[in-house]
DNA sequence: TTAAAAATGGCTGATTTCAGGGATATCGTA
DNA sequence: TACGATATCCCTGAAATCAGCCATTTTTAA
């Protein structure tokens, strides 16, 4: 009997996926958490097999929280569910130590599929998420680049409509220093301007 | 029996609205749509008393889906499931003709509290949807403003980092042109620069 | 059909951003 | 401890934005 536990905080969605687990033979429900924090909790306590994670948790992010398993726990597979088609978020969340990703617009099997792949040592990727991988990407340009906090923290202003001397003002920091992140921002997202920034790091949920 | 119609593109999802309705004694459910244009098919052919109407589909904006089933029927109760708890977003919907708001992360139980209360002629929000509205927003600020077709075209491209005159080049327009919606887009959100628009558009799922 | 809203085009000038070069200090970790 | 990443600070000039106005035509709604 294998052991899932679910991660997600839609009592909706959790509804679902336990409906869905109970009409498999070989599945059990370990147990549901709504929350990150509960979830790791219940990770280490009640050692499942399986973690259905959903990616877009009100307290940890997805991608901390697979980095957080994988510190200690190698042997678990986590399947990450999530709404996000965006490539880089796919890409990091593999990369950060998941064992498959599941759009949420899947149907039930694919969530199937992708535990016994993961069980079995495969990555499994719903269609969707495949397709959208298995795009060639002209010269690889949209990667989730690594973004500090201090650049988080200037983003969310600036998105505000707070111009350069006024992000500096409240940071109580010299406008050069923020224009110096800001051109880092612009080289890390690759693209030339400050909008275009906003509307990546928004869709990614960095702000 | 309450027939009740189900629209969400989420299979799992959709699992979990079945599950939740089987429970209750007195609800059927009437059909299950996974788009927006077979979600409007479907109120005109079944004719169902209630709609639990997911606000975002792949097809057709929620809030449409409210304003053109209003055109003609005005007894069907609609109940919209949505993860936006953004309070433009929250208000639009209601004034687009839904009976009720419920957010994703609710119990189930809400849900048929809000069919209940809809069926009765009132209207329900979720307890979080409820708290969003109550707060005292500073001066009534940040309305979701009515943008037109061409403002949600330019403020797409601007967001893709092109420039003002970039823009113009692509739309066959003059630079002038663009000057003006971009003016009028900062003006209609209240906003003091483009990556404060852009910022928001994204966020309400505008772009 | 009439009025309002949207889309188009225009001008000027002050302010801001962006690209391009730098440099130094601090912090955590290997 | 030494390295790398982060955060801080500085300059200049070209390019773009933003605020402030206005006007015409076409759609859409009342």
């Amino acid at each position: 009997m294998i052991k899932v536990l679910l991660i997600d905080d839609h009592p909706i969605v959790m509804e679902g996926l336990k409906n869905l687990l109970s009409r498999q033979e070989d599945f059990s429900v370990a147990g549901c958490c709504a929350t990150g924090a509960e979830g790791l909790k219940a990770i280490t306590t009640l050692n499942p097999d399986v973690v259905l994670l959903d990616i877009n948790l009100p307290d940890i992010k997805g991608i901390d929280i697979c980095r957080q398993v994988r510190k200690h726990n190698t042997d678990v597979c986590i399947i990450a569910l999530s709404v996000h088609n965006e490539r880089p978020v796919i890409k990091n969340v593999l990369s950060s130590g998941a064992n498959g990703y599941v759009l949420k617009n899947s149907v039930g099997e694919e969530i199937i599929t992708a535990i016994n792949a993961a069980l079995k040592g495969n990555t499994y990727l719903c269609r969707a998420a495949r397709d959208i991988m298995s795009q060639i990407q002209e010269g690889e340009l949209t990667e989730m680049p690594r973004i500090t906090r201090r650049e988080k923290e200037i983003m969310a202003l600036i998105s505000k409509g707070l111009t350069t001397a006024q992000v500096a003002e409240q940071l109580f920091i010299s406008p050069h220093t923020v224009e110096s992140h800001r051109k880092n921002l612009i080289e890390k997202f690759d693209v030339s301007t400050m909008t275009a920034v906003i509307k990546l790091a928004t869709q990614y949920g960095l702000i």
